[in-house]
DNA sequence: TGTAACCTTAGAGTTAACTCTAAGGTCAAC
DNA sequence: GTTGACCTTAGAGTTAACTCTAAGGTTACA
């Protein structure tokens, strides 16, 4: 049996999120003390490994929780609703990082044609690139090859 | 002369953000009408278009902040001024890019693993990796080849 | 018996960038 | 002269995932 800061410890996470944790129903601890204090036994601490590995890879809490009520009764479920869940974070994972790799090129785009220099910004082509509208200049990661 | 309205259609915000801006100081319209109507001229719609484009581009409106310092006065401000913000987002990106494609790389991973069919979860592969506590498992960017 | 290091709860604060509401004033057109 | 579409402000609400505080109770140890 756990107590809360020897759980924070072997899992890396802290006191407060785990009670976060707890508040928002994706852990708790099986026993209390008679003062309250919360011990956390073996499926209470693989429960919350479970919680942090599902969060390290990129899960919201959400989705745990999601993935949690799939764990607690695996013969209610399919391998299909775990793919679903899966499939959603990756698209989502996969529209984000279009996002970003577009203002990757762009900002690419404008590093490469400003001198960098001390000397003042009057000429600077980053400046210009801002000055021109969207319709109208070549920033849009669309219009760059 | 715009009304607050004209120019949200014009560059396409919304007079919330419009209004929004302007409290955080990016932009401002230089006259009012008698009853305290906003009205831009053609030097804050620019500038609103700068914000724009900067937002478009995924500046922060911190880091617009600062982009609009330096265009309101060019010769206090060098080259390196403005490849430093730029430079420094792009170090942003680039990090949260690294996370994402490690995000992806799990997921993509994860649902190769699994059958995705309907029958129960109990044999779920993904639910098996994620039971797996982190040090242990395969599903660690680092760990993937 | 004292004290340091724990534990409890409810609830407020943080961050970014909006987004919306309430309550009211203004304006152009019919 | 009355709609309806606009405009104003201050300020509250949204989202996610924490993060922290206050005020107090508990426990282990010397
Ligand atoms: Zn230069
Ligand atoms: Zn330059
Ligand atoms: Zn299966
Ligand atoms: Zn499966």
């Amino acid at each position: 049996m756990l107590k809360i800061s020897e759980l924070a410890a072997k899992i890396g996470l802290s006191t407060h999120t785990l009670r976060f944790y707890e508040k928002h129903g994706l852990i708790h601890a099986s026993d209390r003390s008679e003062a309250g204090y919360r011990y956390y036994n073996h499926a209470d601490v693989r429960r919350a490994e479970f919680v942090k590995t599902a969060r390290n890879i990129g899960f919201s809490l959400q989705d745990i929780s999601q993935l949690l009520s799939i764990r607690v009764d695996k013969h209610s479920h399919s391998c299909q609703d775990v793919t679903d869940i899966t499939q959603h974070k990756l698209n989502e994972v996969n529209t984000k990082l279009a996002e970003l790799q577009s203002m990757q090129q762009t900002l690419q785009i404008l590093l490469d044609s400003c001198c960098g220099g001390p000397e003042n910004a009057t000429h600077c082509s980053i400046m210009e690139a801002l000055e021109e509208s969207e319709d109208r200049n070549q920033l849009v990661a669309g219009n760059v090859k």
